[in-house]
RNA sequence: GUGGGCGUAGUGUAGCGGUUAACACGUCAGGUUGUGGCCCUGAAGAUCGAGGGUUCGAAUCCCUCCGUCCACCCCA
């Protein structure tokens, strides 16, 4: 007996299908129109990098690098991984073209799929896709309000309600490791109360232990002393101008809340000063549409000319999660123009020449099946939502005409001449 | 990597030891002479996730695996 095969996407990935298109260009198009508005151009790297650039830039201790990479090995011995994060390729991009010859900062932005080998649940996914802004260049705490704004002002856009901005500094890597010296003091004060997973963050990166979600961590971490606290001059003058400029957005932007939370922390190396986190207002497991920092350190690690930047990724599937919970949705896809239906050998022939026609004349024209009965392609017509049904058997060809029925209101149906200007004329009516 | 729930036609479900596995939606075809939306009729479509076991008999009980969803973790 034979085996029936049979194929399943892989895990953790998934199709996109036709009736949810509507919502994906919907959220698609807001994301490219809202980057546009603030002067942002998009940029398209390869879905594939060398392994070496993540590890160099996302930070070789990382979760993503140590065991959530696609890397594999190339026939020509190349070491490749599939792009698990997209500020590292737009950096080497930046670096790779020169861009510090541009004026600067340079805004970027993309829509890109990302890859991360993780268990797939609710809003997590080993294929998902980011809109991402990234302003390299100039280390002014402008740009750190402008990609907060940024993303404010998309899902503003996108009508979604009740999504919160948490944002907090990390400092600078001189008066970091001035501040984990107090902090790990102050955990290890409280050392027997802490998980084993915490104990070993203890030892490893402390920073992490602020944002456990173990209650004995979390209390110790609530009187745990505060990065800010231990800013240095210019980071410190940095964060303030941040929250001035924050606060006289807030008063263009009448709802925007942001919350400065002492225990953000992210999970990639080269975040340093502000970090930010937006999250819906639901107490779903998976808390951050939207993540993003500062990373003045990261194009000098990766060879370049140093040059600060910062940016935010945005999970698009996340988005659409919550779009979905708050349904907010309520877009169509567009219907064609006219189906075509054509009875008789004749006349097939020459319907597929007069929707040839109709398409040179920017119609949109869909042929309804072919062989079928009048009814039947009468009934797909009508399921195709097109506004018009276009009838040609061969009694038409022998008049010379074609009928034309309107399909989604109950109007007359009216012959016209076998003429694509006549029958583009007609079907332009609305 | 760790835990828990669930896996029956394309989709959503019913059946939970006993003969041809049911229903709805969807698909296709019809309801006379070339005309849709409603309605009616019919057809196709499921090796009941896979393998093993218990039993006279398993979609139904047990085991293993796989998948999926959710949670931990991590992050978008």
């Amino acid at each position: 007996m034979t085996q029936r095969i049979s194929f399943n996407a892989p895990r953790g990935v998934s199709d996109i299908l036709p009736s949810e298109q509507p919502l994906w260009d919907h959220v698609r198009e807001t994301a490219r129109k809202t980057a546009l508005q603030f002067g942002y151009s998009r940029i398209d790297t390869p879905i594939f990098e060398s392994t070496a650039l993540f590890k160099r830039g996302v930070g070789d201790d990382t979760d993503i690098v140590q065991k959530e990479m696609y890397s594999f090995k190339d026939l020509g011995g190349d070491y490749l991984t599939l792009r698990p994060e997209g500020t590292a390729p737009v950096c080497r991009a930046y670096i790779q073209h020169g861009m510090h010859n541009l004026p600067q900062p340079v805004r970027l932005f993309y829509i890109a799929p990302m890859f991360r080998y993780d268990r797939p649940q609710a809003g997590r996914y080993r294929q998902h896709h980011q809109f991402g802004c990234e302003a390299i260049g100039d280390p002014s705490p402008f740009l750190d309000a402008e990609i907060i704004e940024i993303g404010w002002h998309y899902i503003t856009s996108l009508r979604l309600a009740g999504v919160s901005v948490r944002i907090n500094s990390v400092g600078d890597a001189e008066t970091r490791d001035a501040y984990i010296v107090k902090l790990r003091d102050h955990f290890s004060r409280y050392e027997s109360d802490l998980t084993a997973v915490d104990r070993d963050r203890l030892v490893r990166s402390p920073l992490r232990l602020l944002d456990s979600k173990d209650s004995a961590a979390r209390r110790i971490s609530s009187d745990a002393p505060r990065v800010i606290d231990f800013l240095s001059g210019a980071a410190a003058e940095h964060w303030d101008k941040l929250l001035e400029i924050l606060e006289a957005l807030g008063a263009v932007y009448t709802d925007f809340k942001y919350r400065i939370d002492h225990t953000l922390v992210r999970g990639l190396d080269y975040y340093n000063r502000t970090v930010f986190e937006f999250e819906p207002s639901n107490t779903g497991s998976q808390t951050s549409l939207f993540g993003g920092g500062r990373y003045d350190p990261l194009i000098g690690t990766l060879g370049g000319k140093p040059a600060p930047g910062i940016g935010f990724g945005s999970g698009i599937e996340r988005i659409i999660l919550e779009i979905r919970r708050q349904k907010k949705v309520k877009v169509k896809a567009g219907a064609a123009d006219a189906a075509i239906i054509h009875i008789g050998e004749a006349a097939t022939l020459r319907s597929v020449q007069l929707a040839a026609e109709l398409r040179a004349r920017r119609l949109s024209v869909i042929a309804a099946p072919a062989g079928r009965s009048m009814r039947a392609q009468m009934r797909f017509s009508n399921q195709s939502e097109a506004r018009f049904a276009i009838i040609i058997g061969d009694r038409e060809i022998e008049k010379g005409i074609a009928a034309v029925k309107p399909l989604l209101s109950d109007g007359e149906q009216i012959n016209i001449a076998l003429n694509p200007d006549a029958i583009a004329n007609a079907v332009s009516q609305r």
